[in-house]
DNA sequence: CGGATCGTTGAGTTGTATCAAGACGGGTGG
DNA sequence: CCACCCGTCTTGATACAACTCAACGATCCG
C-alpha cells in the first residue's frame, strides 16, 4: 500500500516514514462507479477514504433540486477527512469517473495522531487547505463573472493536477461535463457552454472531447484573477518552529 | 485572562484545563479599532488571536475593487489560526466594531499542541468548522436567490451568536452595514436593500438601526433552507473513539 | 439501428447590477 | 443649540448578465 499512499504526500507533504505510517494505516481499497456517492451529509463515517485513482468531487444539494460542487478531489486528495474530525459529515462526495480508494479506519488514525504530533498537524494542515479552497471558491461564485469564474476554475484545476502530476505541459483530461462545470460555479449548464466557447473564439483555450488544452495560461490567469498561493502551504511552516 | 479565553470553550468546547492551558498561552490583548485590519493576505504573522469582544470578518479582495467577506467572526473565535498551520494568510481579517484580541504566539501554541493532542484535535476541528462554513457559503452564493441567501445568513449568524450567548430570544445586535451584507452574499447594496424590505413586508424580520429582530423564526429558516448541522460539529467524537 | 447523454444554438424572460438622486440620522464644530 | 456634513438607507429608471425553455446535432454504446 505504501507506494499508493506515497501519492498523498506530493499533496500533502509526508516524510517518507510518516506516509509508511499512512499506508500501514491503510486496511484495503475500494472502489467506486461514476455517480456512486462514497458518503452522504449527516453520515456518520468510521474510516476516511484517500482518492487513489480517478476523479470525484463534494457536493451540497439545496432546496428545489438544486446542485452545488464545492470542491472537485484529484488523485492524493483525503475525500472525508472531515468525518474524522468533526464526526458527521455536512456534503456529499461522490465519483466523477471509475475510482479506487484506499480504506483508513478512524481508530488507525486516532492512533496515528496521538502518537505523532507531527503527521497530525500535516493532516489537520490538510483540513486547512480544503478551508483555503473552499474561501478561495466563495469568491469566486460570489464577486466574478461567469466569464471569469470558469477562467479561474480551469486554472485552479490545472495547477492541482501539476501538483500531482497528471497535468500534460499545457492542459489536461478531466472527466466533468458542462452540467457539472455549472453546478461547480454556480451557472446553468447552457451558460457554461456559450462562456467556453468565449474562452475558445478568445485563444485562451480548446475542448476536444474531455480533455482540456491551455493555449494562453497568462491569458486565462489573467481573466481568472488566479493566484496559486492558497493552493501552496508552506509545508515545512510548523516544522521550522 | 483564563475567564476571557473561556469564551472561546463555549464555541470550540475545551475542557477547563485546557481553557486554562490556552489562556496561560495568551501573553497579552490588544484592540483593533473598526475597518482596521488584524493580517492581510500574503502576511506570516507569528501569533493567533481570539476575538474576545467585538465583530470582525474575513475577506478578499477580487479584481476591480470588488470585495468578498467569506466569513463573519462572533466572539469566542479563533481569527488567524490558518496563519499558524498554513504558515501564510490568504485572506484578510478586519474588524467590523472596536475589538478586543487575545494573543497567542504561535511559539506557544506549537508546544501546547505537540503536548497535548487531544488540545490540539479540538483546534483541528476549529480549522474544520471553518471549513464547513466556508462550504455552506459556497452553496449559499452559488445556488440560492438573493432573498434565500440573506434569510440563510441570518440564521447563521443568530445561531452562532446564540451559541456564545450574544443573540437575544428573538433577534441579536450586529454592526453590520447593506453595504457589508452584500459583500458577504455577493450582492449589490442596492439590491440587498430591496431584499431586506421584502423580507420585512413577509413579516420575517424587522431592523431597528443595527439590531435584527426576527419575527418568523421557522419562516426565515424555510426560506434560507437553513440546516444549522454544519455549525455543530460533534464535539465528543474523537473523545468517544 | 435506436436510445441516451452531452453539446450547441436561438429566442424570450428575469434577476440583479448600475447609475442617480434624495431622505434620514448621528456626530461635530461653531 | 443649531447647522452642517458624512455615511447610510431608500427609491426609481435603465441596462445587462445569466436563466429558462426548446429544439436540434453529435457521439457513444448496447
Amino acid at each position: 500500500m505504501h507506494h499508493l499512499i506515497r501519492k498523498l504526500s506530493r499533496f500533502t507533504p509526508l516524510s517518507t516514514e510518516e506516509a509508511k505510517r499512512l499506508g500501514d494505516a491503510a486496511t484495503r481499497t475500494t472502489r467506486l462507479a461514476p455517480e456512486q456517492d462514497l458518503v452522504r451529509a449527516g453520515d456518520r463515517p468510521d474510516a476516511c477514504h484517500v482518492l487513489l485513482d480517478g476523479f470525484a468531487c463534494r457536493y451540497k444539494l439545496v432546496a428545489d433540486a438544486k446542485r452545488q460542487i464545492i470542491a472537485f478531489s484529484v488523485p492524493g486528495d483525503l475525500l472525508d477527512l472531515d468525518g474524522f474530525v468533526a464526526g458527521a459529515m455536512n456534503y456529499n462526495v461522490g465519483a466523477l469517473s471509475p475510482c479506487t480508494l484506499a480504506v483508513i479506519p478512524h481508530t488507525a488514525l486516532l492512533a496515528l495522531a496521538s502518537a505523532n504530533p507531527r503527521l497530525a498537524r500535516t493532516l489537520w494542515r490538510d483540513t486547512a487547505l480544503d478551508a483555503a479552497i473552499f474561501a478561495e471558491w466563495v469568491a469566486n461564485v460570489g464577486r466574478r463573472t461567469a466569464y471569469q469564474r470558469i477562467a479561474h476554475l480551469l486554472c485552479e484545476v490545472f495547477t492541482r493536477l501539476t501538483q500531482v502530476g497528471l497535468a500534460r505541459e499545457a492542459g489536461f483530461d478531466w472527466p466533468v461535463t458542462q452540467a457539472k462545470l455549472g453546478d461547480a460555479t454556480g451557472l446553468s449548464d447552457v451558460h457554461v457552454n456559450r462562456v467556453l466557447g468565449e474562452l475558445r473564439r478568445d485563444g485562451l483555450i480548446r475542448l476536444h472531447g474531455r480533455s482540456v488544452l491551455i493555449d494562453s495560461w497568462d491569458g486565462l490567469r489573467a481573466v481568472g484573477g488566479f493566484d496559486p498561493g492558497y493552493l501552496c502551504p508552506d509545508p515545512d511552516h510548523l516544522a521550522r518552529a
